[in-house]
DNA sequence: CGATGATTTGAATTGCTTCAATATCTGTGG
DNA sequence: CCACAGATATTGAAGCAATTCAAATCATCG
């Protein structure tokens, strides 16, 4: 939400293969816009999220790099697109032709999403902490020792949480000896085993 | 998962265009098998589904007549796909020439698929239920009053719920005459507003 | 009309949230 | 290099909503 670095909002994404350069928490592309163009996460993260009537922000994936986000062809955005720290964005043209390329990723959209769905309807909070480290740890080059790009707050907003019961379930994975912290960002999985025995 | 009437799962789906007949709780495809092909309701209703290792069964979505469902191109199913009462089903190769035809398709289930998530990450029962109702509404031809395809548990494993939680926010919706009962399937919208304002 | 399955209703329990306080981390200036 | 301030994260205690277990009611079909 709040900008650190001073960088403007890039106008220039008209220029196909073309980086832009977002500080932390600035809007890519927000709910209700024209979808004219499609994206790839270079460096950094990206959140895509919505504010729901009661206040409440509801995060609905995250994408790092390497990933693609923001394929809705012919429609108004869905969400919002924000950048979680300093974060590099390639954009790409959505036009009809380049259907072979986009398909994958949609369909890859899809299964994640999905997927996700399983983990907030019915899993318990330990259980949804658990499956998301798993899940960011099979996003990220070193599996077993990383650093979490977002705060407490975003994964919060992700897994359907409030700050409280991800803070006492990551707790718990620590006692458990699943993980260890290194830091509140450092994540490094001692036992991956024991960390998806938690997952349901 | 009961079987109502004596029908043999088809294995001529390999002729395009041609409709198989399921009956109710007939498995489509199962979760795991090859995606050869892709799926159009003609008529009856259709649940994705899976049964996670605790037991627990999520449904992630149902398809009523005229929607497209199974594109998974290049994978092994993520769901099982069942009839909901006696449905038709048309057949498609999932050729890559056909790509143009699917993409709008794959895009609309992503779209569904995170609206729904916004439902059932955050929303109370009776948010869910009213949010549900308004969802089967709009994908019904007369939206004022209709019948539900499935029973209560479909419900409750589609919105992250129990059976219980699914009746209790229905009489509760009914009490505040939002809605009317007709049977325990046969649903009447009274007010559309106060139904949509229980929603957040 | 009785039987079976589906749905509704009731009471107690559990787990997440809420509100409040404490602790830790990070960056800045002395 | 250390002290401080603001933000982020953890911990604690009470409240509340959904679940669980149990019973009653309703619907449908032979």
């Amino acid at each position: 939400m709040t900008t650190g670095i001073a960088v403007t909002r890039r106008t220039d994404q008209q220029q196909a293969s073309r980086i832009a350069i977002f500080a932390n928490g600035q809007t890519i592309y927000a709910d209700g816009e024209k979808c004219d163009w499609a994206y790839r996460v270079a460096f950094g993260a990206v959140s895509l999220y919505r504010v729901l009537a009661c206040g409440r922000r509801q995060i609905i994936a995250f994408h790092l790099a390497g990933e693609w986000f923001g394929i809705e062809q012919g429609r108004r955005r869905q969400f919002t697109a924000e950048a979680i720290g300093p974060t590099g964005i390639l954009c790409a043209n959505l036009a009809a032709d380049q259907c072979p390329a986009l398909l994958p990723a949609v369909l890859d959209a899809l299964w994640s999403a999905r997927e996700h769905q399983l983990v907030i309807s019915r899993q318990s909070s330990h259980e949804r902490v658990a499956a998301f480290l798993l899940e960011i740890s099979e996003r990220t080059q070193d599996k077993r020792r990383f650093d979490l790009p977002m705060p407490r707050a975003d994964i919060a907003d992700y897994l359907g949480l409030t700050i409280e019961s991800v803070s006492r379930a990551v707790t718990r994975l620590k006692c458990s000896n699943a993980i260890r912290l290194v830091g509140p960002r450092g994540i490094e999985i001692l036992d991956r085993d024991r960390l998806r025995s938690f997952c349901d």
